[in-house]
DNA sequence: AAAGTCTGCAACCGCTTTCTT
DNA sequence: CAAGAAAGCGGTTGCAGACTT
């Protein structure tokens, strides 16, 4: 029964590894590869545990991992990565090349999550916080109002699976500006059985620093108006719920982030339509309204799937919809 | 310059899942 | 099929170096 105890942990070193011991480990594995982590301590001479041995060498002595600063590509990619994986780090770094799921985990604790705190966004559900409102009454009537406008039965219905293939280093987002949102209309399913998909949107963060400002404010100002004319239904607190506010750092701006899923429906003529209730369709080009250029170009967009729907019915939707097609090497089985 | 505080990150801990016997 | 070890994973800790007072 069972196999025999990895090591014996009494006698073992602990704490930081020396040249010597990286050297060793290093050589072992090039001669014999990784194998087995019980007998490679012993067999390369290194007094510490399997579990240490391995941690050691695919967190730092793995010769294809990229070490330096996070890149802003990479970051906003862990960012959309992390809305939609949450705090799956191993899945993280799995489509962040030569980087590690305790190097991201780290970057993300000591960087990207106070940076996001300083600027008033919760790091857990990436929306605005509400630190200094009445919790209670905002999710009494979020979830009353919300979830009959947004169909949102659909959305937290278990079968619902999370595909987030439109991320901010996504080469067919990048060198495809043709990606935005024109004012097609389509007809709206009201039945979420038949809704395919629904669709989270985030407006381009990177403008000339000069107009950083005047852009930020007039997009506000046109997303306030734009929700408090179509969410009729929507008292102020939940209007402010769905509004992400504009962030800062030192050198870019985040501009206003739409979290919202907005249901979206297949039809015959390749339209395409945001709406968020049965009678207000969303005009997008107000939603993202620029007077530096137009269209507004997307950084990233995330596609919420219909769990019954199949491989085929996203991709063909994905091709009808947007401008780009799934990579032949995306493996929907693994994203989920 | 010294002491105290903060920050970043490598490494560990403990739990869960997978695999072997 | 069950038991138990290995592997995988996310949370936490400890320490070195940077920064502040």
């Amino acid at each position: 029964m069972g196999r025999s105890p990895c090591c014996d942990k009494s006698g073992l070193k602990k704490g930081p590894w020396t040249q010597e011991e990286d050297l060793k480990l290093t050589q072992y594995i090039q001669i014999h590869g990784p194998g087995n982590w019980r007998t490679l301590p012993k067999n390369s001479g290194l007094q510490r545990c399997g579990k240490s041995c391995r941690l050691r060498w695919t967190n730092y002595l793995r010769p294809d991992i990229k070490r330096g600063r996070f890149s802003f590509e990479e970051e906003e990619t862990i960012i959309q990565l992390h809305k939609v994986l949450g705090n799956k780090w191993s899945a993280i770094a799995a489509r962040l090349p030569g980087r590690t799921d305790n190097e991201i985990k780290n970057y993300w604790n000591t960087h990207i999550r106070k940076r996001l705190l300083r600027n008033g966004i919760d790091p857990v559900t990436h929306r605005p916080r509400h630190d200094l409102l009445d919790m209670t009454s905002i999710l009494n009537s979020a979830s009353s109002n919300l979830s009959n406008l947004l169909n949102i039965q659909s959305l937290v219905n278990p079968q619902v699976l999370r595909l987030a293939t439109l991320l901010a280093s996504s080469s067919s987002i990048q060198q495809n500006n043709e990606f935005f949102l024109n004012n097609h209309i389509a007809p709206m399913s009201q039945n979420p059985n038949q809704q395919i998909a629904s669709v989270t949107f985030t407006p381009s963060s990177r403008l000339p620093s000069n107009q950083l400002w005047d852009e930020a404010h007039h997009m506000q100002k046109n997303n306030s108006q734009c929700f408090s004319e179509n969410m009729v239904n929507l008292n102020d607190q939940t209007s402010q719920e769905n509004l992400v506010p504009t962030c800062w750092t030192d050198d870019s701006i985040i501009l206003p982030h739409y979290s919202d899923q907005f249901t979206s429906q297949a039809s015959e003529n390749s339209t395409f339509q945001l709406s968020n209730t049965e009678n207000n369709n969303f005009n997008v080009d107000s939603i993202f309204p620029t007077p530096i250029s137009s269209p507004t170009p997307l950084d990233s967009a995330s596609i919420f799937i219909n769990g019954s729907s199949s491989e085929d019915e996203i991709e063909s939707y994905c091709r009808k919809h947007f401008k780009f097609e799934i990579p032949e090497s995306f493996e929907f089985d693994d994203f989920m």
